[in-house]
DNA sequence: GGCAGTTTTCGACTGTCAGGCGAAAACTGA
DNA sequence: TCAGTTTTCGCCTGACAGTCGAAAACTGCC
């Protein structure tokens, strides 16, 4: 199309990152956005970003960025998402955006800046640019991954009883999840156990609720869901251990 | 395509689009490279792919420098992959990859230019800069979406039989799939049907196959494998008539 | 202390679905 | 007609999700 346009050398096209930031906030899903004070989309929300650095990796300038916003080390999980490069996606000028998803665990609450705040993930206020779409892949990503992931640790506190991890993954799912069902998936696929310690029992009475972990804290699929699986390769009790 | 060394100076990080086309040739999983005549990699195999231009969307991007190896119309699937910005993935200069899975259908053959060719996805040929881990990432991708999308119509010629589609997924897959089993699985999640036609008996005498095809030739996901699916939406039959 | 209320835990039952096996069907070539 | 080949169909098994109800374990009140 242009051969030679690549190598002028003004009007390039500017690289930025994005963060959707998501946590379990009073039994909602919420994304972490700031209010634009300047035109263009001044008093609208934005998601929290900015340009990429010179020599700085994409994952790095997402964890730069935030840190401006939220105490990273609360960070329980940063994947890429996607990239979106429509040529107006920003009036005025081409920025190219990558966008990164990222989870806090539910008993995390980090200050934050004034012009920042939770909002809920379902009910977005008046968005900038296309970052409504972008907090809805976010969710999108994170319903599909707690399904075949291991990726609940990322929302769930160090303890937690099955109450509670239940509704974690109703806020974040958007529909009621049995926590009896989610206990007996979750300890069959070793993803969780319980601790042995019983939880301190409820401010209403009823029975003292056992208090579960997850066994890592690191992203695992679970492949026994792929529907055509293959052959069980041989040995089946190395599966316990591993 | 190849880095321009006019444009070397380090003003601002460039960008550009990499497709990983795979289609089953004779029972092989084979990906779209061409011969690099140039340094740096002179002689190593690279993903098609090429600047992106200044008013151009990524996925339009794609599409426009694939013209240049294959005829597009043949392209049944395009998704983005993922985008690299590790900062010296490319030596010399500051450039970052946003990667596209592309899929041909197996009945297709398109013309290739002469730097360009197929090569067997497992076994790659020394490769350009991180285009190797490019290509595992869209096998990796396309492996997944086999089990829980229909994406099975962009690797099938229009129609089929099931020994025939069993070989294209053990192609992708890696591993053996039961014509039976893929058969009953595909056809009781509504993803084909039968033509109604027969297929030629084979070349050395056997029952004549059935002929399938996909419903549909757009991507759809088999939501029913998330794990812990949403209680079911009251109706029934409605599922039958979608 | 006993009893009602509450919450969690456990076991049993059901329905769905994938995987495997073998018999039957449908064709070719000798 | 018969052996060989390939596909198709039906049956069985095993895994697993979802539901329900009973039992367990606690609080608070009488």
């Amino acid at each position: 199309m242009q051969p030679n346009m690549r190598c002028m050398p003004r009007d390039h096209t500017g690289h930025e990152v994005l963060a959707v930031v998501l946590q379990v906030r009073d039994a909602g899903l919420s994304v972490l956005l700031w209010r634009r004070a300047r035109p263009p989309y001044e008093g609208a929300w934005a998601l929290p970003g900015g340009a990429l650095g010179d020599t700085e990796g994409l994952g790095p300038s997402v964890r730069r960025q935030l840190a401006q916003k939220v105490d990273v080390r609360e960070l329980s999980h940063l994947e890429q998402l996607e990239t979106r490069g429509d040529p107006d996606r920003v009036p005025g000028r081409r920025v190219l955006a990558t966008a990164y998803l990222g989870l806090i665990p539910a008993d995390a609450d980090p200050g934050l800046p004034g012009d920042t705040a939770w909002h809920p993930a379902g009910r977005l206020p008046e968005m900038a640019f296309d970052h409504a779409g972008i907090v809805a892949a976010g969710r999108h990503r994170l319903r599909n991954k707690l399904s075949y992931t291991n990726l609940g640790y990322a929302l769930a506190p160090p303890e937690f009883t099955m109450s509670e991890l239940s509704g974690l993954y109703r806020a974040a799912l958007g529909y009621d999840v049995s926590a009896t069902n989610l206990q007996r998936v979750l300890v069959r696929r070793g993803q969780i156990e319980p601790t042995g310690a019983a939880a301190a029992p409820g401010r209403s009475g009823g029975r003292p609720a056992a208090r579960f972990r997850f066994r890592t804290r690191r992203l695992e699929v679970t492949d026994a869901f792929a529907v055509l699986r293959p052959p069980a390769p041989a040995g089946l009790e190395e599966r316990e251990k591993a």
